[in-house]
DNA sequence: AAGCACGCCAACCGCTTGAGT
DNA sequence: TACTCAAGCGGTTGGCGTGCT
């Protein structure tokens, strides 16, 4: 989407990325893990700087990511977090299992704040009208509880900002780029992907009870290619990754992993 | 049906941070 | 200590989709 697909002085393509282009890098990251970015893309056949290889994987490959459909209680969240750590949005992000940075800056941007902003006009409007009225009566205290009560959601907000900001320190969530974000992943067949193409394109290498994406990136942080050779052999082969990395094959090592 | 305006969001850019030497 | 470089982060951009006229 959005940036025309174009090549920049040095060749490298820019842009939306094609199906392909995510097989590979997708195919890539499974097989090796991130070892380097920016030598990544070499090694991956694919014509992308190693910043725009990252940025894919992680706001969109990854696995575990969860789109859209904002539930209240991560709004909720958002909008606290914000109010606390401010456009901190990995922060933020540490704390909303399966949600990107990117996401919940472009749903703050697109969503919250314009909600927001409307909540504090009318609030500040019908305030205003309360005041006007309460110094006629002259019963701010009951005039107070009575904001209150047409404003909950105001108040909870203001509750909130009086509590003790409590940013969490995000240890499990402070990872590496490869490290994968397992929070909610019981088995394989819990991923959360959008895309249907992606997830029918793993689907059929899905372990029945194990749990492909928490195991082999995991396990003592080196990469138990053996044990998923089955899975990725076809998988990888199907897809044409280049043959060739800095690893031999099935002896990988990747501290980051 | 065509043109226009606007919102959404994927992706880019540039700065900062942190690790290694 | 100073320097280099990779990765991370947040701000910004701009094409696509959709609703409106």
């Amino acid at each position: 989407m959005v940036r025309t697909p174009c090549c920049d002085k040095s060749g490298l393509k820019k842009g939306t990325w094609t199906p392909e282009e995510d097989r590979k890098l997708m195919a890539y990251v499974t097989r090796y893990g991130c070892w380097n970015w920016r030598q990544l893309p070499k090694y991956a056949g694919l014509s992308r700087c190693g910043k725009s290889c990252r940025l894919r994987w992680m706001n969109y490959l990854r696995p575990n990511i969860k789109r859209g459909n904002y539930n209240k209680e991560e709004e909720d969240t958002i909008i606290r977090l914000h109010e606390s750590l401010g456009n901190r949005w990995a922060a933020i992000a540490a704390q909303l299992p399966g949600r990107t940075d990117n996401e919940i800056k472009n749903h703050w941007h697109t969503n919250l704040k314009k909600r927001l902003i409307q909540n504090s006009n009318s609030s500040a409007h019908q305030s205003k009208e309360k005041q006007e009225d309460l110094s006629r009566h002259e019963t701010s205290q009951e005039g107070e509880s009575k904001l209150n009560n047409d404003h909950p959601d105001i108040i909870s907000f203001q509750i909130l900002e009086s509590s003790p900001s409590s940013p969490q320190p995000s240890s499990s969530n402070q990872f590496s780029p490869i490290t994968i974000d397992t929070t909610g992943v019981t088995s394989s067949t819990e991923l959360i992907l959008e895309d249907d193409k992606v997830a029918s394109f793993f689907e059929p290498y899905a372990e029945p009870s194990g749990n492909f994406w928490t195991e082999p990136f995991l396990a003592d942080n080196s990469y138990n290619f053996n044990m998923y050779s089955d899975f990725l052999e076809p998988l990888v082969d199907h897809i044409d990754v280049p043959a060739y990395s800095p690893f031999f094959y099935g002896d990988m090592l990747c501290p980051y992993i």
